[in-house]
DNA sequence: GTCTATAGATTGATAGAC
DNA sequence: GTCTATCAATCTATAGAC
């Protein structure tokens, strides 16, 4: 039993850019003070400054982990499929990739989203890429479907888009894992996302479990 | 011809009131400084006080013109249907208004949509009643839906209303009113949502215009 | 690795002239 | 209504002791 500080400091660094990631997505990068992470971590401003050469610095790491989290994790679930794997079963894997990501890597993954129009003009440009990398998976993807006949010739995919990912990124908000799975939740975006909501011809029932897993 | 000043002031509140909106939104409430607005609006730091008493009552009455924009004009786009109007009806005539508040009040309306978590703590309860008041609107709309049927028992409610919001919200960033109407990204918008993006058993041809609408 | 002390810049806001 | 001048508070960051 050696040390039982207020955050008992296996790793201040960590800590730090955990308290950090939380406070600029809340809070934003401006409204954050290094006291105010200092104080959270138990530690004097000053301090700080050992582990991270500025404030910059400390919000470029956040926001570039939380960038990376989501497109690496996203790869994951892609190679897992066979090669052969059809545009649709790559589409619905991207779907729980991305919500599995923001789920996973929080504050990281919403720094990523929130923060890019904070972050002072150097910090913002290499990020903007890492943003637009996402962006362009998921063109891909949507392109894939259109090839293989799974969208309908009328539907605009960068419209697509911003309808999946702005769904998809406010799973962090309201989503509980002791009342669904995540991927109970991915199903049914999958299926509002090509059936649309409205009923078929002929009325079915399906599962409502899903349902449950939003809370609000 | 009697004034001519920077931004010629037919009415400097105005021209503050805008000026802050824009930067609210695009740096943050706490890294907008009363002295940049200044600059902007081609007067001193200490000039704004005699407009507003704070810059606490200058976020304050921002937010507040862009949540009572969009729920007025949302409402009145359904005052103006007849009274036994079906849901669907009402659904896309609410739909069509907050876009097209979103593009009318521009600053003002994603000022309430994303300045919310920075504001002092005083100013944010009174906003948040209003944010909720939207969503209540919102969630009575789906629920005339299912009420007439044009709902599927599994799908949602709440992630259907996120599902809606974020896209429909996207809209001020990449509508470009040239390349098509608002109109025309509505009935878009509106299709994907009930009928979803996948092609009927029997495939048709739509036309392709709405696409231009979106830039990117 | 963390502290105390402090420099240097910037901020929201006030007082009073015009 | 807008200005000049200024205050008190707070911020990022550095220097150097321990």
């Amino acid at each position: 039993m050696a040390k039982r500080n207020v955050k008992s400091n296996v790793d201040m660094r960590e800590t730090l850019l955990q308290l950090a990631a939380r406070s600029f997505v809340t809070q934003g990068y401006t409204a954050t003070t290094m006291r105010s992470l200092a104080d959270q971590a138990g530690i004097e401003a000053a301090s700080i400054y050992y582990h991270f050469s500025s404030k910059e610095e400390l919000v470029e790491v956040v926001v570039a982990h939380g960038g990376d989290s989501i497109v690496l994790h996203i790869q994951e679930h892609l190679d897992a499929l066979p090669p052969n794997a059809s545009a649709e079963t790559r589409f619905k894997a991207a779907v729980l990739g991305q919500m599995s990501a923001l789920i996973k890597f929080g504050d990281y993954a919403l720094a990523h989203g929130r923060l890019l129009a904070q972050l002072p003009d150097k910090a913002r440009e290499g990020q903007v890429k890492r943003h637009e990398q996402n962006q362009r998976l998921w063109t891909q993807l949507l392109e894939g479907l259109r090839t293989e006949g799974m969208l309908r010739p009328d539907v605009d995919i960068a419209l697509c888009r911003v309808f999946l990912l702005g769904c998809i990124n406010s799973v962090q908000g309201w989503f509980n894992p002791r009342k669904g799975s995540l991927d109970q939740v991915a199903k049914q975006i999958c299926g509002m996302f090509f059936e649309g909501v409205k009923p078929a011809a002929k009325a079915r029932k399906v599962s409502r479990r899903a349902e449950a897993a939003a809370s609000s």
